[in-house]
DNA sequence: AAATACACTTATCAAATGTTAAATTAACTT
DNA sequence: AAGTTAATTTAACATTTGATAAGTGTATTT
């Protein structure tokens, strides 16, 4: 069930046979349907997932407005790791947005297995490295460019979620309102 | 010279006294004065600062205009991650906007004692994270917050920042033109 | 003191975005 | 297919922010 996953894992880092194995035994498979949420806001994160198909999205209310972080498409790592670093509940959700299935990994296990297996150490430290400079770029995003950019760049670099997540979702996570982005759209390009 | 460091290690993640001393050898001290670029554009990152006093920032050019990323104070870790990650050549610099002292660590030499001292390994995972951290919390300011809004955000949380930075360095910080940042310090709080 | 450069503010107008409400379209139920 | 709900677009107006230029203040140099 969870071959795919792990030849995605080998590409990143490394793994011996044997912490292959360990961490093969560590993944658990889910359906989840579409709209429900994987983790809900208040739990504090210990889980990680990767979607084997579907599109997933975090997201939390500010001053009661559902805002949109991040989207989530198969093989990402999904993680809320303000909350799992800190160890403190998170202000956050993580929905799917479609039929799902869902791999997932305790990370309290993988923890343990750090200790015996640095090379998963290692193949984890490096996903967050990798979601730690994804951050960084969408700070560029964010800074310094109209709404019209970001929505540009948008359709450049993930256009699988422009097509697939409703509109409300994709405009809280451009930063603006629903109305502002189909101005946007509507204009020719 | 670099006790102060190490203690400011200590207290992120605990050190054997051999990793201290391994640790404590790969640190150097520099001062550098007012305005001058502790790194340049164009070079990949292969060095990790933090300040013994003084303030930096990273910038980097966007369609001509200087863009600041981030603030840096005192025994935070200074670091262009994107780069350093990706052995790719950063388009950001490093600058400081005081005289300031400097401690530095070459990552060569660091990685190269992650092999023999877990706990160092562990040390620099921890400040990455918290780095990230940091960077997440950045991008929940900028998404769905006026400009007001930010600004108002950055004096609660940086006070020093604002009492020492100049205002353009400020303002491309917080996503908007200086005229407009004037115009928001104007206004009666 | 005069001259220069730099940092910051203010004024004016234009453009972009937010707010609210209504209209249209698409999706779903029965 | 009709009815219902949700999603998206459009319109009208208010507010914010950007762009440009001019003005003020401060520091430095000569």
């Amino acid at each position: 069930m969870s071959n795919q996953l792990l030849a995605h894992f080998k590409q990143i880092s490394s793994l011996t046979v044997s912490s292959e194995a360990a961490l093969a035994s560590l993944i658990q498979t889910h359906s989840i349907p579409k709209n429900q949420d994987l983790q809900q806001i208040g739990q504090t994160c210990k889980t990680l997932y990767f979607l084997k198909k579907g599109l997933a999205r975090i997201y939390y209310f500010q001053d009661g407005n559902d805002v949109t972080e991040g989207f989530y498409l198969p093989f990402c790592l999904i993680a809320r790791a303000e909350s799992l670093f800190a160890g403190m509940p998170s202000k956050k959700a993580i929905q799917v947005l479609e039929d799902a299935e869902v791999w997932s990994i305790a990370t309290s296990d993988l923890f343990f297995l750090y200790e015996t297996h640095r090379d998963i150490e290692r193949l984890f430290t490096r996903m967050f490295e990798q979601a730690y400079v994804q951050t960084i770029q969408r700070i560029e995003n964010l800074q310094f460019h109209t709404a019209e950019e970001r929505y540009r760049l948008l359709t450049q670099d993930q256009p699988d979620v422009l097509r697939k997540a409703p509109l409300k979702f994709i405009a809280s996570y451009l930063g603006i309102t629903q109305v502002s982005l189909s101005r946007i759209r509507a204009k020719k390009s």
